[in-house]
DNA sequence: GAATTTTTTTGATCTAAATCAACAATTGCC
DNA sequence: GGCAATTGTTGATTTAGATCAAAAAAATTC
């Protein structure tokens, strides 16, 4: 969830357990698998497979036939219009979910491309459902999975309609830092995988005004940017700046 | 869907027919179920309940139980960000599911109140849940919705993030249209359930925008407005509208 | 059905972000 | 390691939509 609504969510350190160390830790299963539940699902899962820089995962208008789980490296989701103005719809990380937009018409409504190698396990989507059947917990699991996409979509909505840029910004630092810090990664330190142009696709900006922006944030002492790489200098700052604009 | 990524939803045909005259149809459940299956989806449905105009189905923070379908009448969901604003993440018709967001974290995360009288069916997910273990055709119908649902968002996503006014609004007018003709309304004259700033709320824009917006199509013959009633009188223009700005 | 409240329209002005432009820095490639 | 291509920064200018304001029209309430 990008923008602030105000929901605990209890569940993330508890899941974060679960996916430490486990063969199942891509599809972030909650704990209370029998060890034979496991092995089936195991099965299901193959082996991870690697994906260079650039390489697409699946593109709009394909046949849909898995979900895909990343195991490791940076993915961008993005959707065309019909006069080929790209939205990212996502940045995604290890343990998190691509293509369930997919299901609803069985063709994939976006493209997934990795930002950075890393690799991605491919789960049958069909396989998975008659699984989900014998398996409640993993029934219930993807059900949550799909509603906490929707969730994010909706914050995300926030974000557009009713943010400024610095607002935007400010935000889009800090849930890459807490998705990071989740990790086990620096929360106030860390890498952007991609462009300016495809963080203002994302947002709603074009590419010279985050670049201004993240400018007048290290000016301001909020930040300090090198590149691409981003160290959080005042994380309450960037809170605040969130939380505080237009307030009435 | 609201802007116009390009992907056919063959589906659609197949599921009014479902709906037309079964006590499912606010399920919207694709045939394809015995006898005994109707039964029990049936005896989970409750009777659908009427609901007044203004009336909450549920609000941000509230635990979660159930999923809501409309039976009949118009309803608004939206998130609130902690600083107060509002943004409108749906308006939802006859037939339609809300509440989704919430199995994620077993709370709502937004609100859903009534723009008109209406009825909806209550649906409680744990009893929707093992019933769906037994009948794959609802299991797959529900992973169904919610992917549909970020479909959706993601249109929006596309439309707050890259078009203008009234690239936006035309879209906005153009999906009321196809979704009430789906229903079996007319497609070129409707009423709006929802006050124009509400309209903003949900395309990032002002209320005064969208005022002006509707005024000025009115001016190029595109649309004839008298208070909410909207009469499209060049659907073809709308469309245009649409997919041609900022061609590059 | 008169009075109050809410919603809508329209005009004038302002402003945040887009656009246009030029150059600098990085990255990737042969 | 040098060269081309991509990506990023910064400045000047424009503009779409926000904001402020006021009045008109509808809807609600008593």
């Amino acid at each position: 969830m990008l923008a602030p609504i105000k929901i605990r969510d209890a569940s993330l350190k508890q899941i974060r357990h679960a996916c430490s160390n486990c063969s199942l830790r891509e599809l972030c299963l909650p704990v209370g698998l029998s060890r034979d539940e496991m092995k089936q699902v195991d099965q299901l899962v193959t082996q991870g497979r690697p994906i260079r820089r650039g390489e697409y995962l699946y593109r709009a208008g394909q046949r849909f036939h898995s979900i895909y789980a990343v195991r490791l490296g940076f993915f961008k989701t993005s959707v065309i219009s019909e006069d080929g103005r790209e939205q990212v719809t996502g940045f995604h990380m290890n343990g998190e979910l691509m293509g369930l937009d997919a299901i609803s018409t069985t063709r994939h409504t976006c493209d997934a491309v990795a930002l950075e190698d890393g690799e991605i396990c491919e789960l049958p989507f069909d396989d998975f459902e008659s699984l989900a059947r014998r398996i409640p917990a993993l029934q219930h699991h993807l059900y949550r999975m799909m509603s906490r996409e929707i969730v994010r979509d909706h914050g995300v909505m926030l974000l557009l309609g009713n943010m400024k840029a610095e607002e935007r910004i400010a935000a889009f630092l800090l849930n890459l830092s807490e998705r990071f810090e989740q990790r086990g990664y620096s929360h106030s330190s860390f890498h952007l995988r991609m462009t300016r142009e495809e963080i203002g696709s994302y947002l709603g900006l074009k590419l010279e005004t985050v670049s201004r922006t993240l400018s007048r944030f290290q000016e301001q002492g909020l930040v300090k940017v090198q590149n691409r790489l981003i160290n959080l200098t005042d994380e309450a700052g960037l809170r605040q700046l969130v939380s505080s604009c237009v307030r009435d």
